[in-house]
DNA sequence: ATTAGCTACTATGTTTTACTATGTAGCAGT
DNA sequence: ACTGCTACATAGTAAAACATAGTAGCTAAT
C-alpha cells in the first residue's frame, strides 16, 4: 500500500532515527529498508536530504568507509541528542495514537 | 502535549473528517472540540483551510445558518465522497500504525 | 450608545517537509 | 566498452499547518 506522503511527513524522520539506532548503518540501506517494510515509495533523494538534516542538527556522527561494493559509504550513528530525540519522537507519536483511537472509537459509542 | 506540527500534516484533515461524520458541525465549534481533546494548539486559521480544502474538493455539504450567538454558521456534513475518502483514511492510517508498530518492536527483538 | 468580549469566518504570507528529477561516480561482470 | 547496481548529492516544486490580521454579528455591562 501507498502511504500518502502528507501522512509521512514528520513521520519518517523518526522512522530514519529509529533505523539508524538499531546499528550503524547508511543512506542507501536505509532506503532499501524503507522500501522492505512498508514504505515503498521512499526514495532515495528524501533519505539523504534527511540525513543530512540530522547532520546539520547535530543528531548523529557520520563516518566515511569504503566500501568492497561500490563508492565509499557514509555510516550514521545516533549520539545522546538523537537519542533524546528518538524517545521524544516515540513519545509525541505514542500520544497521537492514543488520541487516534479515541476519536476512532468515538465514531462507535 | 503539544504535537508537532509536522506530525499532523496528512492526520489533521482525516481528523476534522471524523469529526464532522460524527454530526452536523461548523468551524469555530471543530476548533474548539480539537483543542479540549488533545490538539491543543490547533488554531482556527488551520481548521478552516482545511474546511475550505475539502468543501473545493467537494467532500462536504454546506450550508449556513444563523446562531442565536454572534454571527451565522456554516454547518458542514459529509457526503458520499466525504465518506469514502474517510474510511480511505483511517485504512491509511490502519496501515501506517502497523507498520510503526512493527518498527518500534523490531527494537527490542 | 458605546465599549468590551465572545463568537465566527476570511485572507495573506511563511516555514517545514517530502517528492521529482537529474547528475555524478565507483565498481563488477559480460 | 558497456550495462547495471551501488551510493551520494542537489535544485526545484507542492502540500500542509502555522502565524497573524482583519471583518463582522451579537450580548451585556458601563
Amino acid at each position: 500500500m501507498k502511504i500518502s506522503t502528507e501522512m509521512l511527513k514528520g513521520v519518517l524522520e523518526g522512522i530514519v532515527l529509529q533505523i539508524i539506532s538499531e546499528g550503524e548503518t547508511y543512506g542507501y540501506e536505509i532506503t532499501k529498508n524503507l522500501n522492505d517494510h512498508g514504505f515503498e515509495d521512499v526514495v532515495e533523494g528524501t533519505v539523504y536530504t534527511i540525513l543530512m538534516r540530522l547532520e546539520k542538527q547535530q543528531l548523529v556522527t557520520v563516518e566515511k568507509k569504503k566500501s568492497s561494493l561500490g563508492p565509499a559509504r557514509k555510516f550514521y550513528q545516533l549520539n545522546d541528542a538523537g537519542q533524546q530525540r528518538l524517545t521524544l519522537f516515540w513519545k509525541h507519536w505514542t500520544f497521537l495514537t492514543a488520541q487516534m483511537d479515541h476519536l476512532k472509537e468515538d465514531h462507535h459509542v
